[in-house]
DNA sequence: TATTGTTATACTCTATAACTATA
DNA sequence: TATAGTTATAGAGTATAACAATA
């Protein structure tokens, strides 16, 4: 890498911002945060195809919960209709399949599959590198476990 | 308040949530709490008339730091051409003025007027009433100005 | 030649309501 | 009567390009 660069500008020098109400606020700074992230993130997903929800939904349905559409909404605080067209997606790309839960003939199981798996994957290795380079480049491994465990508190 | 309640819905049984990558994955903690906060100040904003993005612009503006419409795009990752049409708005509620830069004819700079103030006083009272009850009713005094320490680390 | 504010445009995300099939 | 998924639609948020005035 000699001209790497591209990243993310945080832009605004700190001689310019030092007295703000939103610098303490911690609403705001989990907004911009968010957005760094959100910026990372699909930069880094550009080249497996995905968007970031796209890629929130694959995790959910590689992992080993098993949802249903709606566990799904809830989780990433999507309306269901939203849901809908991201499956639809994932599903045309061969990623993910719906399954009907035994338990509820309303219901739709989402499973990544094989090829979802292999996607997920290697999209999750671009992902987590990228975000090293960008929002956690910051903190020390004790601190990102920190924020973690309180982002964690306060999500749930 | 006898049947308060609406305040936001977190969803998602405990136990339908055990073992996923994403709970792990800060990105993803860090959308899901601006998701909640977002919501949380948004609808505490809408009795004020205010949306969550002029509210930033109008603290901003009510500031000391006295920013160009540049400075406000970089502060809060909005386009330029976004902070036009914010900027438009406040001004059309006499909130805010925008005043020639002596420094440089081309910057507009941003201030709150003496109404402006006035609504920003108020309308920030029912954003921090929101969040305490929201965002920051898991955390403790010392564990909120941790995680404020550790997202402004982060954030610039 | 580069930057500030501006206008215009297209695209994505989000919110809402209504419908169907099951429960 | 309520819930899961679906369809449709409108609004808010975001990204991009181009232009005039100024640096």
């Amino acid at each position: 890498m000699t001209d790497s660069s591209p990243v993310i500008d945080l832009g605004v020098a700190p001689d310019r911002i030092d007295a703000t109400d939103l610098l303490d606020d911690i609403e705001f700074l989990v907004a911009r945060v968010r957005a760094i992230g959100s910026l990372s993130a699909r930069q880094a997903l550009v080249p497996h195809g995905l968007r970031v929800r796209s890629y929130a939904v694959l995790s959910l349905a590689c992992g080993s919960i098993s949802p249903t559409q709606r566990d799904v909404a809830e989780f990433l605080f999507l309306d269901p209709s939203q849901v809908v067209a991201v499956v639809d997606e994932l599903q045309t790309l061969g990623y993910v399949e719906r399954a009907q839960d035994p338990r509820d003939r309303r219901a739709n199981i989402i499973r990544g599959t094989e090829r979802g798996q292999a996607a997920y994957s290697t999209a999750k290795e671009s992902v987590i590198a990228a975000r090293d380079e960008t929002i956690l480049r910051a903190l020390s491994p004790e601190e990102r476990v920190t924020l973690t465990r309180l982002l964690l508190k306060v999500a749930f």
